[in-house]
DNA sequence: TGCTATAAATGGAACGTTCCAATAAATCAA
DNA sequence: TTGATTTATTGGAACGTTCCATTTATAGCA
């Protein structure tokens, strides 16, 4: 085993012959040092195996290079993608995201948030669990930390919210499937608890006013966001006696769950029944058939997160804008035209 | 705004009329306080809007509360799952696990756990990025704090491992395909700079010896642990001129994929090639058709290794025994006999 | 009453850094 | 040479905790 006590700056002092302010400067990479000096206690700190001590330096500075990254679904791979963004740029900034999961869960989510918080982190992205309470961010906002939400906003908090813009998104989407020639859209997945749900059945409904659909010949059921729940879906929506003949899904894990659910039918997406996903995750262009979906950028979205967040930083404001990112649909294979329907567009 | 400067465990005292010594066994929960006097003093904690600096105490401490969870793919659901059940165990504990994403980067997994070294982790549970190398954890080594790695162990070190029973899994997949009467058997995926790929590569060759599969009837093709890596290896598989039956799949991301070659070219698994996989990540269950795979227990193995790591910090021991994991085949619909063998078995 | 034993609360040193103010050494101007 | 200026280096206080050694208050017992 190596060195019993863990060595300081001072036992570097020693070792190099200088003073502890000597290698504190060095570790910070002053220009006051003379270059001789400064290579003679780098090779010392290499020598004793020093490993920097950065709760004790907080503990002068003030703030810190961590940035807590919270996340209600890590399995989700939408999550994963959004922060692969965020990494790429605090990796620039020198400063290190943790990643810290809550499971949809709020209790584990304060639990997390507090030792964040004790952890001394410069700032906070979150996307909260289902069923956070409004005061759940009130100590952190008291304590002058910064947080920006993504994805997901909380009712009425003045907490910025990096998000894509799930309206449009949803727009888009329900028009492209009622121009194929489909006069009886459903929308599959999601919960009213959820800001993002009403975002989203939002656009949905707006676009099959415009483009006079009548409520009666449309379909909302509600459902888990996961592959589970748009698998029976499609089971209750194809149970009714006039059942829909596509589907605006959630997300898109919703959407192959659907997309499952046909299969074990013998249907196919796209020909029997025409699937929409959101998100776009990287599987949605190699699934079989290719799934048509809302483009988020998801990664996009994480850099503009945690650019926000480090401007909140520097600024050491609590405040910001929100941002809603730009959206695009990706048409597939899965969206095909009503075959019962003479008004398909060809393309 | 709230309070200006954050407040400390002497605002605290001040407030509550006692000295920081008593705020501070409040804190601890110790029983040393008389009950009415800590009620006093957690409402001034209260009132003022505490949190706890744990960087200043962790400076008398000596260890900390947070381990350090090191993941070389967070975009692989499989890690996602491991990470769950290693939290379930450290949240009982009072653990807080932080997760940091190397993205199979070594340079990344260096600063990484830098970092969390200089933010005094109690301990590292790693699953370390391709290609790193055999020193990379000296320095960790030498100040003493715990490692185990998880899934993949590196050529020569004594880290103690927690991990599945690769050979084993992979023998009694391809005794599986073998007694289907495939005998042209491939193993798709991965490649040998991963101790995980010979041990799954030397139990397909271990079970096609055993059941007299001659050399000249296998086929073996490196690829990305990926879907594109799953359906790249199919489509060279079948390009060869005496193409193979039935694969065996580095891990489930390559068998998806390599189902969705198959997809594309009008033909099924099960049916036509079979297809088994590695990990029984959840999808596979509701993969259509069904996905034959070997299950790992991953949130098993994560429990586990939360264990190890807590056993190791609580008895201040760097060594550990490693961890072999048992594994079973999950037999699905995508692992069907060769049809143009006779040999088949029914079931 | 005085004495000890127990319970409750406290002061102060220590932990490993940063950073200000001060010193020491080297250089320059006259 | 002397003083002023610049360049390198340094001592010491401070940051917010913990924990040991004390002190003070309370109770118990003869």
């Amino acid at each position: 085993m190596a060195s019993r006590a863990k060595a300081t700056i001072l036992d570097i002092a020693r070792e190099a012959g200088v003073s502890k302010s000597t290698v504190s400067l060095v570790l910070q990479g002053s220009g006051l040092i003379r270059p001789e000096t400064a290579t003679r206690v780098r090779k010392a700190i290499e020598d004793v195996g020093y490993v920097y001590n950065r709760g004790a330096a907080n503990l002068r500075k003030a703030h810190s290079n961590v940035i807590g990254m919270v996340i209600n679904d890590l399995t989700n791979p939408f999550f994963a993608e959004l922060a692969v963004g965020m990494e790429r740029v605090f990796q620039a900034a020198g400063v290190v995201p943790f990643i810290a999961n809550t499971a949809e869960n709020p209790v584990r989510q304060e639990e997390v948030l507090k030792s964040l918080m004790e952890q001394g982190v410069a700032g906070l992205i979150v996307s909260p669990a289902r069923g956070t309470t409004p005061g759940a961010f009130r100590r952190i906002e008291a304590a002058g930390v910064p947080i920006a939400f993504t994805m997901r906003r909380l009712p009425e908090s003045r907490i910025p919210v990096i998000a894509p813009d799930n309206h449009r998104g949803a727009v888009l989407a329900t028009e492209h499937l009622i121009r194929r020639g489909h006069r009886r859209p459903a929308f599959f997945g999601g919960s009213s608890d959820l800001v993002v749900y009403h975002q989203r059945l939002g656009g949905f409904l707006t676009a099959c006013e415009t483009l006079g659909i009548p409520a009666s010949d449309r379909l909302i059921v509600e459902g888990e966001t996961s592959r589970k729940g748009g698998m029976a879906c499609l089971e209750t929506a194809l149970a009714t006696t006039q059942p829909p003949t596509a589907a605006l899904c959630f997300n898109d894990a919703v959407a192959f769950g659907a997309m499952l659910a046909l299969r074990k039918r013998g249907l196919e997406a796209g020909t029997d029944f025409a699937v929409v996903g959101f998100d776009d995750v990287a599987e949605a262009e190699h699934y079989s058939p290719a799934l048509t979906s809302v483009a988020v950028d998801t990664a996009g979205l994480g850099e503009r997160a945690a650019h926000v967040m480090l401007k909140m930083i520097q600024s050491r404001t609590t405040r910001a804008e929100d941002h809603i990112g730009a959206v695009s649909l990706v048409v597939r294979e899965s969206s095909g035209p009503d075959r019962n329907s003479q008004l398909g567009d060809a393309a």
